[in-house]
DNA sequence: GTCTATATCAAGATAGAC
DNA sequence: GTCTATCTTGATATAGAC
């Protein structure tokens, strides 16, 4: 069945990536490893650089789409918006990205390390990239409009949202267990909480 | 001369390396921009991956020079050590390395490509990497002792105010003149701070 | 759509003169 | 230490049968 094959030869290529790297990796492995031939590649994808661009941009939408829930919840609700009910939807936000992060490992890893890595087409990276960004900057106006947020220039608080959300995710993608822990849980959201809240 | 032909070897695989990525730049390329023999890389690196390692060593190395000298003026004071000097020495060290971030780009794009890339010998990076956090988690222990910082694992606090340092510095390094805007510089910094003090 | 077999080629690395 | 010339390999991509 085409579909499948397909799926296959993107999931090898996911595991094989994250395992040695993209340029350790050579076409004939990554059909083998899916079982299948080594032409059939190239019958799905133009060339190698079209497997890598279509796997990025299937593990950025599956990340996307989580996230995508519960932004809509937050915008539904934002004319009646008081503080808690905004720190709640922003730990809901945060707990799930987190939550995505440690129990899909494979997908993350591989969109950490391939994050800004020439081996990706840069224009589709940065066309996925801003779609996500421009999301994030919605919800933070929200908070900035309410003067519950630090007082920043919003690019550089989309930045710091953004990149916090990939190192945290990070830090407990290394050390799964300690995602289990209340403690770092809870500090991690503090300490995010805290960089941005108005003091 | 030896020392000078190996020296802009590094240099042009670093320009190359910043620009198309590493798997794209071919050691004859390096070579050649470096006005150099392609036999004469291999006479100076064992091969691709030695020069790469050599070059990732020299980049770090460089970044870390101008850190050493900010925290041995921090930790020589430590004894007698008030909260508002303690704030005023870890702005000190966060401007130091932002200004050092903006003025040596090469070095910076490289370095924050690169890390954690299966491109550079995972080994060499991760014993570079631990000297680094040894001495942030020294800054830190000084603060927490104090009580002046939010009450975290000590391995979540390291690890984030590293991040921090890497991503706002390469937000900064994106667009330069940001850098030269007060608004910006402060905000970034204020945000730092409160992300890591105690409430 | 999938396979096998194969063409093509570029890049890493070496040999040996200077 | 540096150069030129060359070897070798392994990977991408194609051709053509099924």
């Amino acid at each position: 069945m085409a579909n499948s094959k397909k799926q296959q030869l993107l999931f090898a290529a996911l595991e094989l990536f994250v395992k040695q790297g993209i340029s350790n990796t050579s076409t004939a492995s990554i059909a083998q490893a899916a079982g299948v031939a080594s032409g059939t590649l190239f019958h799905h994808f133009t060339n190698k650089q079209g497997l890598i661009d279509a796997l990025y941009r299937w593990v950025k939408e599956g990340m996307s789409d989580g996230l995508v829930t519960s932004l809509n919840l937050l915008k539904q609700n934002s004319d009646a918006l008081d503080h808690q009910t905004y720190q709640e939807a922003l730990f809901r936000l945060w707990f799930e990205s987190m939550n995505w992060a440690v129990t899909h490992p494979l997908h993350t890893r591989f969109f950490y390390r391939y994050y800004q890595n020439q081996q990706v087409t840069p224009s589709l990276q940065s066309n996925l990239e801003n779609r996500m960004l421009q999301q994030l900057e919605e919800v933070l106006m929200l908070g900035a409009k309410n003067g519950w947020l630090l007082d920043m220039p919003m690019d550089l608080l989309r930045h710091h949202c953004y990149q916090m959300y990939l190192s945290t995710s990070q830090f407990f993608l290394e050390q799964p267990h300690l995602w289990q822990n209340p403690n770092y849980q809870q500090s991690a959201f503090k300490c995010f909480l805290q960089s941005i809240e108005r003091a």
